[in-house]
This record gives C-alpha cells, structure tokens and sequence, in this order.
RNA sequence: GCCCCCAUUGUCUAGCGGCCCAGGACGUGGCCCUCUCAAGGCCAAAACACCAGUUCGAAUCUGGUUGGGGGCACCA
C-alpha cells in the first residue's frame, strides 16, 4: 500500500438526475476511504451541465444521503473550496476555453453538420451494417474558414480529432492495460451548439483543474476511457490513476436491475435507492459495510467493518473488477450485526421514530429496558414495534384460539392461566428471579410442560404467539398489567368453553 | 451488428503454478441451547463454465468457445 501513502485527491461527480443508489452509495464510499486514509481530499462535484436531464431536489438528496452515511467532504458547491465553483453548470466557460484551445493546437475541429444529416447519416450506416462513426465531414475545413463561420454565427459544435490510425493504450488500475484501435473512436462532441460541454470534455477539464489524483467512477466508462485519455494527452496533462468499478447485478445475477425489479423488491421491504434505507430501519453503518464488500475484500475471515476501520483498511488493490449481484440477505444480515454493535441507549434513540409511526406513544425508560431483549432479536429497526408493541399499550387482545395451549382444551387452558394469576398474586413481587422459579415449580405440580403454560401466559400477557422472553417482559410491564391481562385471558378462554 | 470488460458453490468472495479431491461469509438443512422467537455454538450439502495448449504439475499461464455485463447520443 505504499503508493496509498502520497494524499489522494479524490471526487465523487454525480449528476443531479435522479436518486442516488448503490452504485453510487459505492463509489462514493470508496473515494472517501481513499481519502481518509491518505490524508487526501474528497470532493463533491455536481456534473449538471445537461439542463435537460436535471432533477428538482436531486441535489440536495445527494448530500443529505452522504451525509447520512458518514461521509463528509472537504470541497463541494455548499462549502467551497480552492478550486470552484463545484457546480458544472457554474463552469460553462472554462471549458468552451479549453476546447478552444484544443481547436488552435490542432486537436479538435468545429463542425456544422445538422443533427438530421447525422442521424441520416446514422442509419445509412446501420443498413450498411458499419460501425455508428462520423463521418469526418467538417474534419477537414479549412480551420481559417471555419472560424469565419463560426464568427458569422453559423451553428456548430467542436468535435475531438481522433487519431484515424495507431492505437491507443490505456490503464486501468483493475485491469491492467487496454489497448484499442484508434479508427474505432468516434470523433466525439466536445461542445455542444449551444455552447455547453459534454461530461468527456468537462470531467477532464475539472479533474484536472481540481488536481485529481485517482477517479474511481462506473464501469460504463471503459467504452469512452481511450477517448479521455486521448484528450488529456492533448492537453499534455498528467493523467490520474484510473479505476473503474463493476457494475450491480439484480440479485439472481442474471442481469442488472430494472425498474421492474425496483418495483419488485419493494414489495419484499428492500429498495436500491438510499433515500428509502432509513425509513426500511437500516442503519448507515450496515449500508456502509455491506456495500464495501461488494467488489472488494480484505482477508478470507473478515467482514464486519465500521467505517474506521474501513479507513483503515481498504485498498485498491483488493478490489475485484467483476460484476456483482445485490445480495439483500446479506445485507439484513450485516444490519443485525450492527444493531447488535450499538450502546443501548443510542439504539433506543433510533427506534423511537419506528414505535411512533407505528402510533405508539414510547416511554424511552420503558424502551430502555427492552432494549436488551429487542437487541439480539432483531434485523432491521422497523421489526420491533411489531415484536414489542404490546410494552407500549395499555391493553392486549389475544385471538382466543391461540390462548390455548397445543394438545389441550380451552377449558384445561383457561384452568392454567387461573392457577398461574393466582400464583403470580401470592408473590411480593414478579420480578424474574422470583416469578421464574416459582413458576417453574407451579409448572412441575400441575404436570403440563413448560412450553405449555408459559405458552398460554405468552400469549395472555403479550397478545402475540412469539414474543421476547416472557418473565424479562413481565417484569417490564409491571404487575397490574399481567394481571389484568391474565384475568383478561381466562374471560376469554371461558367463553371459548362455553 | 461492432467495440470493450468479466467468468470459483444459489449469492458475495479467498486463491495470484505444487500449501486446494479449493478456504471464509450470507442463505439453506440438521443438531445443541431453550418458555416461543431470535442471538450464540457445532455439523452438513453446495463451486473452479467448456475445449485445446504450455508445464513434471493449472482454479491459477496462453488461445478459442460459451455465457454474462457495459458501450456504440449535441446524456452522464
């Protein structure tokens, strides 16, 4: 890892056009690990220079979901930096600069053809079975003339001058080197006619300007790599390290995931999307360790990783360049583990919002005291008003059926929860380690088995068939409530009889 | 159609020529613990896509086939 000593400059470039999901949550992941542990700099860069495609509020969610995750940044739109603006959209004439630049070395060209003469030209290509190219039909004006043109206000935009022959090589950290065919890259728009930059250009341009050290971005930049390379050689610029991270598949790994499949997940209570984690009851913490392990690992033994230690420990050079399928077990299994990490009272805290919009009024001492028995129990946040709501009510209402117990009538069963209220009663008290014993005893005299009678007292007192441990509950709900909701249950078992 | 990338159990992966009749994790099945459910512990089933080649020796190297993915815009 020696070369991971010298600080990173690394930047996270979404563009503001939809929700941010777990590709994304990754790369942005990674660049901030590579940062923390360089000692480097993570930047938030909005690639907003397609007006079209902008999304009213996208922006805002990209830096409220980093921001939920762990990660800060050291420059970005909100909080400036050495290098601003931030904001693509704020940038618009350095980059025609640059291209103009790129113009008078020779490197690029203007170029007047219509978007109709090129589809055209398009699909003549395509009946022709050839490859989708420009023709190069502006490549060879006369730059004098062209400038006459240009200055006369004809339309135009500014193409790159791709070498027509020779190859070109590149590499990519995972990869290694790739090498193509020059006459197979396209003469691509840098400008567009009116005057913005296409992301080939503007990425470049900033990544340089912003003195980027390493891009980590999606691997449906490998297509259009040889083609920033070849621009930054243009420019004479020193290129970064380049790493481009696979793609997710949907979780049968047969293919990526679809909008049907996002509607399909929904259903199951899991979303791509990272705006919907919190709400599901996943915390950041399991988010974070879950989608560091998708395309990287440390050893064969580890996986539970806090940010810190992520920090710490991650590498480029244990990341893995092949796609990956979305494994959502895993991911519940990661947020369990999490959950089971937190100091009592900090899980307390985050489950109060789920006991209150499941309509629950939480007493945070009464929640305090569950915390150990909800703790090991459940996976993600959003269980636990169903597996401890009946702390929080006053009253519980069993379905009668389930008051009885297996291999017994009603009337035997509503017989036990008489005999278990009157024991209960002679007691002082009901805490555990003098309720259970005793309990164990009654159980023993009466000749049922343990998971009968406390099965019929489970019920009773907590209205549910599975519940956490019953006399670590009883204890919690107090004396008044285990009566009245025993002699609740024997009402009703009686009526069963009947 | 063309170009590029990828390929170990159902899934995520370890493995970088002999340590591997392949290790870990999730999931699955079983057992233990047990008042239910979990958590925890133990055990089990489950993979080197295929075909050539290189080599004394290949999951590991090379070529091809197949499969999967990405791209082929005045989107990013």
């Amino acid at each position: 890892m020696s070369e991971n000593n010298i600080p990173a400059r690394v930047r996270f470039a979404p563009s503001p056009t939809g929700h941010v999901h777990l590709g994304s949550a990754r790369t942005a992941l990674y660049d901030y690990l590579l940062a923390r542990q360089t000692g480097g700099q993570f930047i938030l860069r909005i690639e907003d220079t397609d007006r079209k495609r902008y999304v009213e509020g996208a922006e805002e969610e990209i830096m409220s979901t980093l921001r939920w995750l762990g990660i800060e940044w050291d420059e970005g739109p909100d909080v400036g930096g050495p290098y601003g603006p931030y904001r693509q959209s704020e940038r618009k004439e350095i980059y025609l600069d640059y291209a103009k630049q790129l113009v008078e070395s020779g490197h690029a060209y203007y170029c007047f053809c219509t978007p109709e003469r090129l589809t055209e030209m398009r699909q003549e290509q395509q009946e022709r079975k050839e490859n989708y190219r420009y023709d190069g039909t502006c490549r060879n004006i006369d730059p004098t003339e062209a400038a006459a043109r240009v200055a006369n206000g004809e339309p135009h935009v500014i193409r790159f001058k791709t070498p027509l022959t020779g190859t070109t090589t590149v590499k990519d950290e995972l990869r290694g080197e790739i090498t193509i065919d020059n006459h197979l890259i396209d003469d691509y728009v840098l400008v567009k006619t009116d005057g913005w930059a296409l992301y080939h250009l503007a990425a470049m341009v900033d990544d340089h300007l912003m003195k980027i050290t390493h891009v980590i971005r999606g691997s449906e930049w490998l297509s259009t790599f040889p083609l920033h390379c070849l621009l930054i050689r243009a420019f004479g610029w020193e290129e970064p390290k380049w790493v481009h991270l696979s793609v997710f598949l949907k979780p049968s790994g047969k293919g990526k995931m679809s909008k049907r499949d996002t509607a399909e997940l929904a259903k199951d209570g899991y979303s791509i999307f990272l705006k919907d984690m919190e709400g599901l009851g996943y915390l950041p913490e399991a988010v974070v360790n879950w989608v560091s392990l998708m395309g990287w690992s440390y050893d064969d033994h580890t996986e539970f990783f806090t940010m810190k230690d992520l920090i710490e420990k991650f590498g480029l050079e244990r990341l893995n360049p092949s796609p990956a399928a979305i494994n959502f077990t895993k991911f519940d299994h990661f947020n369990g583990l999490h959950i089971r990490n937190l100091a009592s009272a900090d899980l307390a805290q985050r489950l109060v919002p789920f006991f209150e919009k499941t309509g629950y009024k939480v007493d945070f001492n009464v929640l305090l005291k569950i915390i150990p028995i909800l703790q090991e129990r459940i996976a993600t946040l959003e269980e636990a008003p169903d597996m401890a709501g009946f702390f929080f009510r006053d009253e519980v209402h069993p379905v009668p059926q389930e008051l009885v117990a297996k291999g017994l009538t009603a009337k035997d069963s509503a017989a036990i929860a008489e005999k278990c209220l009157k024991e209960l009663q002679k007691l002082d008290t009901i805490q555990k380690d003098v309720a259970e014993p005793h309990m164990r005893e009654v159980v023993e005299q009466m000749g049922y088995s343990a998971g009968q009678v406390f099965g019929i007292m489970r019920v009773a007192i907590t209205g549910q068939k599975v519940s956490p441990p019953l006399f670590e509950g009883m204890e919690i709900i107090g004396k008044d409530k285990v009566f009245s909701r025993l002699e609740n249950a024997v009402k009703l078992l009686k009526e069963l009889d009947s």
